[in-house]
DNA sequence: CCTTAGCACTCATACGACGAGAGTGCTAAC
DNA sequence: GTTAGCACTCTCGTCGTATGAGTGCTAAGG
């Protein structure tokens, strides 16, 4: 089994849990002496060395310096949330604590996002993240013009789901308010259920048709509308408990944890990072180093995503230290990732 | 002039200004001999020494040990800002620089809020924050009404400085989206151009004298303005580059820093302390200890009022140690409040 | 062949001593 | 009132040493 270590055995895997979840728990090294203890003194702590020896060389454990005890790898981390990791469940006062959490918030999206936000940081005692709906996806329940000086009008969007979504338009000639709101109506008629995205196309096509055609008024509509439409807009991230992960070891130095926060900060950057675990089917863990950019690598991010009904709507969840405690935070982000669905699930409905 | 030291020769006050002017440019106590340097050595160190002796006994240094230099205390602050300061006022080029970026901001109030933030935090190399205008004084361009659910209904204001708001209010009976447009309309017609704690007062009124008369749907529409103009809304606060102190030497204790983020990220503790500010007649220099919050003892605060026209909307400036460089701050504080005063004024217009 | 005891070896860390340097306060002379 | 001189204090960095945790290897035992 040296030299070439083909394949992990059932104690390799034992030890590599147990050195993880050791770790995590200390944040210090942990030496084969503990792994033992831990094990019940069934093997020495010199059997577990050799044991330790062999995960080190696979790539799973590393040491700080020779004669430290071993610190898990990206990658043992890697196989630790995929096979080895004893999930740990909420109890039912944790979610029925949660779920009580978000009865009251069913007023309005934003509000209940800002409320997941600060669940997942307070439990997790990390830092909790939302990613929101892009509007672009969400089904328009009204627009609205109101006229904002001679040429510039605001453009007011409600979605189905209570956002409300706000920008200017300048606009080319000035448009009376009162032909602003027949304009409005038009619209409305049109548009109403539709998503921001199909919206888009129909205004195109209807354009087309409508050129043939005398109705000023209408053409004048839907040229505003398409500007009010046009561009793709950004997610939305909420954040939460930045200053929680203050605490943590990894980040006692300075310039760490300074490149850290500046990293919350750059919020167009974590909007792609989330994007990304939209892509995937489930909750993902992202760990450290499986991060393209440079600031995020010390730090895991548990993902997963939340619908309404079907529809994909965005994702949630908690960002930490490579050494976060995936047993309990796993779970945690599986249930209000849930929770939140059939939140907005009930809304839209 | 030992034992009870009266009142300041200009000595006193030469040797004061040098010593905190070398304090916020070193962070480092300074002793008698760099003070000499800098005043030409006109004066030998041990001269220095007897006047520092005095400054001390007065409150305005002390020293962190026995044989290190003076440091300023925050009383020591309070009079240099109050009358030794050298204001150094922006370049030229600053100016326009700043003009420029304020320049393609017309659009929305919150983006002017956005980056007047941002550039009082860059330029400073502090911490910006604006105080933005409450609701409440803002004069209200148009109300509107969305159907939500059978007995909820979103709100949504415009002022006519473009900001938009929203909320949601409960219904007791259901009201068909038609009869909330009718609404809208007539509360438009008489709330149009008020400010919102201007129009609760005349709903009232409104509502006693149509309690007589018989147009039920008048009656519900007053009813539903009164909801919605209920609430006292609380300033928003928008803040940037929190990251900056992190570099500041007295920060680089970890619990320190996280005490002062966690007093960031309580936004409505910091309404409260810029609300204090907004009492004030012109600029306010807020000094460590002076503050109430012991969150908030190591910081000061550099803020300016802006208006809207007459009208005093709100208030922004700059936190920062209490070794900030008062020189450059508070004239960048000022001209930006100025700026920020003209873009408003320009939009009301 | 796997397991284990023993042992030499390696580092990180804590501790104390020491010297250098900066700065003070006091005294006495100018 | 100002200044030179001096003794004193205190911080800080460096260095050597002791300590202890933990390893890797080897050889003996099941």
């Amino acid at each position: 089994m040296r030299g070439a270590p083909a394949e992990l055995t059932e104690r390799h895997r034992d030890v590599l849990r147990v050195v993880i979840q050791d770790y995590i728990a200390s944040a210090e090294p942990v030496g084969s002496r503990s792994v033992a203890r831990k094990y019940g003194f069934r093997l020495s702590p010199a059997t577990i060395r050799n044991v330790m020896a062999d995960l080190a060389e696979c790539g799973y454990l590393a040491q700080p310096h020779t004669s430290a005890g071993r610190v898990p790898t990206d990658q043992g981390y890697r196989i630790y949330v995929d096979s080895l990791m004893d999930r740990r469940p909420l109890t039912r006062a944790q979610e029925g604590m949660i779920e009580k959490r978000f009865y009251h918030v069913h007023e309005e999206v934003g509000d209940l996002m800002r409320e997941a936000t600060k669940l997942l940081s307070g439990l997790s005692r990390s830092v909790g993240v939302v990613l929101a709906p892009r509007v672009d996806q969400l089904a328009i329940r009204r627009i609205e013009f109101v006229q904002q000086s001679a040429e510039r009008i605001l453009v007011i969007l409600v979605t189905t789901s209570g956002q409300v979504h706000h920008k200017m338009v300048a606009l080319d000639e000035a448009i009376p308010q009162e032909e602003l709101n027949t304009m409005a109506r038009l619209l409305n008629a049109m548009v109403e259920g539709m998503s921001l995205s199909r919206v888009r196309q129909l205004l195109v096509k209807k354009m087309a048709e409508e050129k043939a055609m005398y109705d000023a008024l209408l053409r004048q509509a839907l040229k505003l509308g398409q500007k009010s439409f046009a561009e793709e807009t950004e997610g939305e991230v909420y954040i939460d408990g930045t200053t929680n992960i203050m605490h943590e070891p990894e980040f006692a130095d300075v310039e760490k944890m300074r490149a850290i926060f500046v990293a919350f900060d750059e919020t167009s950057k974590l909007v792609r990072i989330l994007d990304q675990c939209l892509g995937q089917q489930g909750l993902s863990v992202i760990i450290g180093s499986e991060n393209v950019l440079r600031e995020w690598q010390r730090l895991s991010l548990v993902m997963a995503p939340y619908y309404s009904g079907e529809q994909l709507l965005g994702t949630l969840g908690v960002i930490g230290p490579t050494r976060m405690d995936y047993d309990k935070i796993v779970p945690l982000v599986d249930f209000t990732a849930r929770l939140v669905s059939r939140s907005l699930t009930e809304v839209a409905s």
